[in-house]
DNA sequence: TCTGCATCTGACAACGTTGTCATGGAACAT
DNA sequence: ATGTTCCATGACAACGTTGTCAGATGCAGA
């Protein structure tokens, strides 16, 4: 009669093998075992052979962390990832387009989220240093990064993704927030509107404000006086930017189009115009794409990310410092598409002002 | 005349410090170092103080990995994930909710993407063990995990979300996918439909073929001939998902619902009903949310999985294992829920069957 | 004064690996 | 035969930490 193997009962507790195991089994130095399992030069092809064989014998598995310990120049293979949220999808985005460049290179990353928290962003930081990663791709909320200094100052590689950082000089990737949001503006003011309302996520996350000014910029270039634009912020979640929205829409002077500079921000300005049954005649374009949005009736315009090439690029440019690029820190900015849907070309109505 | 600081000109390289460094500055030995830094008893408070002032004054920070190195009961505070893909929303709020119920404990979450693929799935657990993680949690796509039983009985914790393993014991967190595919089932049926459709996802994957299934077993308990119903599977994305309900919808005898086994799939069905105008004609049920579901027209009726108690759950069985729970391997079901939004409510029309 | 005990402290080995370096043997040139 | 070079190999220290253990100190009780 045989037995189940069941790992909770029987033979569980066997130790994990070490070189040490393998070179004896293999009859070896341990020296030689290193050398094998790294692929490294100067061992006879009989003596690989057999090394080998004494590692899938016993199962042996490198450990990476230990190895890491010796010469200061080695490194963990790992990176720290510090997102606003590893649930959000343009977070994901550009996680995924991370991973798969560091891959190749047999770097594995860890990921945290930020949840737009100050606090949060120092422990988590504080977290991936113990771990002695070798770089740290960051999103931040914090007002300013020069606490980062003595650590950047130790050579740690650091890059920004989508934000940029305050009081210390390092890489940066981000998306072309004024320009994306001035992009809004020229769109609808040349579809007709003159009324217009910025919906905005938290004044201090730094690509808010930035699309806030670029909205505003492309307003006033157009010759048309900012004072006029409604503004409200804070909105940091679907049900206010819905109540700010539905309270806009029903005031005396309602705008004829609106730009949300974010995607729940933009999801309430969606909910709100069809509440009040203004979906098809109250312009809208949101900031950042989204799922479906041409699927939407009408179809949502958009200003869109690329989250994909933000995330890529990121990994570059933490690979070349991590492999000793001391050039002067830059920031990359990435593009922003003007995606037409039928939301952002709706024309303001005729009975509209009133 | 003061210099901006520049790491990548000038002070540069400085070298990390280690608890010697403290150690010295603070005129103690090592050891005593080690007690303060980790919250250890017997040091006089005065010590304490001047270690805790060296620590500071050095920017010190513990080396985990280092630490883990001592003593094999040692951890290294660090898991693995792996998900179908980092960048697939519904991995994302497991990641989430994982993360949360990890950072507590003070423990890192290495997360990487399987993308269906077995190679990844090795290559990737292989990464993982590499860097000795505490503990793996894992959807797999392999046909069988045994090669995971040497691991597992050197008591590396081990738990399954999403699907459950093959060829091993252990853990798993798995939402109800045969009695969620039913109850779709049974709610078209309940609408009057004879005429079903199931749309499904590649048919090695696991979560797939109990929807299948579920569906079916539904279908043929209410008393319904599972013959007649149309089946279309290895739909792997939208775009194929699009071309086999646009077929099946322009056959000779059109399904009057349709089930679809995942979200990629449920928008390209809805993308092929909306195509030939039979959104508001013909009946869709998708398994999993996602959002603006009910923004569609008209709003799309979902089986709902619950990622994020998924990902607590799991979290929660894996910091039991790693605490030495041995009970035996137990797989949790974390039911769905059918939200009804419309288009699960359409009946079959008069002229429908041609 | 001495003993016993508790408290605080640090020397030291060990964790699993890699860099350095020395050794030994074979192959080749003289 | 001798010297030189090259290759394969392993002994050993070191990486930064923690567990173990022993020493030092202080104090209460006999």
């Amino acid at each position: 009669m045989t037995t189940m193997s069941n790992r909770y009962q029987s033979d569980s507790g066997r130790k994990r093998p070490t070189m040490k195991n393998v070179a004896d089994l293999a009859g070896v130095g341990i020296k030689t075992v290193s050398r094998v399992v790294n692929d490294e030069p100067g061992v006879s092809e009989a003596t690989r052979q057999r090394v080998m064989r004494a590692t899938e014998q016993l199962q042996y598995q490198l450990d990476i962390t230990a190895g890491s310990l010796k010469r200061s120049g080695r490194k963990t293979q790992s990176i720290g990832l510090l997102l606003p949220s590893v649930s959000n999808p343009f977070s994901g985005e550009i996680h995924r387009a991370m991973e798969d460049a560091l891959a190749v290179r047999g770097i594995a990353v860890f990921a945290a989220s930020l949840d737009d928290d100050p606090d949060r962003e120092r422990k988590l930081i504080s977290a991936f240093l113990g771990r002695r990663v070798d770089g740290l791709v960051l999103t931040t909320i914090a007002k300013s990064q020069a606490y980062m200094i003595p650590e950047h100052s130790r050579d740690l590689p650091l890059v920004f993704v989508d934000r940029e950082p305050a009081g210390i000089e390092a890489d940066a990737v981000v998306t072309d927030n004024e320009i994306g949001a001035a992009k809004a503006a020229a769109h609808l003011i040349q579809h007709g509107h003159t009324r217009l309302a910025y919906l905005g996520d938290r004044t201090d996350i730094q690509t808010a404000g930035r699309r806030r000014t670029g909205f505003l910029d492309g307003v006033g270039k157009a010759g048309i006086s900012t004072s006029g634009v409604a503004v409200r912020e804070n909105l940091h979640d679907e049900e206010t930017a819905f109540r700010a929205a539905h309270e806009l829409l029903t005031s005396e002077n309602p705008p004829t189009a609106v730009f949300s500079s974010q995607n729940l921000v933009t999801f309430g300005a969606m909910r709100a115009l069809r509440a009040l049954g203004l979906h098809h005649k109250v312009a809208l374009i949101g900031f950042d794409d989204f799922t479906l949005a041409d699927m939407m009736d009408p179809g949502i315009t958009v200003i869109a990310q690329h989250p994909e090439r933000i995330g890529k690029l990121a990994a570059e440019r933490i690979l070349a410092r991590i492999d000793g690029d001391e050039s002067p820190a830059q920031t990359y900015v990435i593009p922003t598409e003007l995606i037409q849907r039928g939301s952002g070309e709706i024309r303001p109505q005729a009975d509209a002002g009133k």
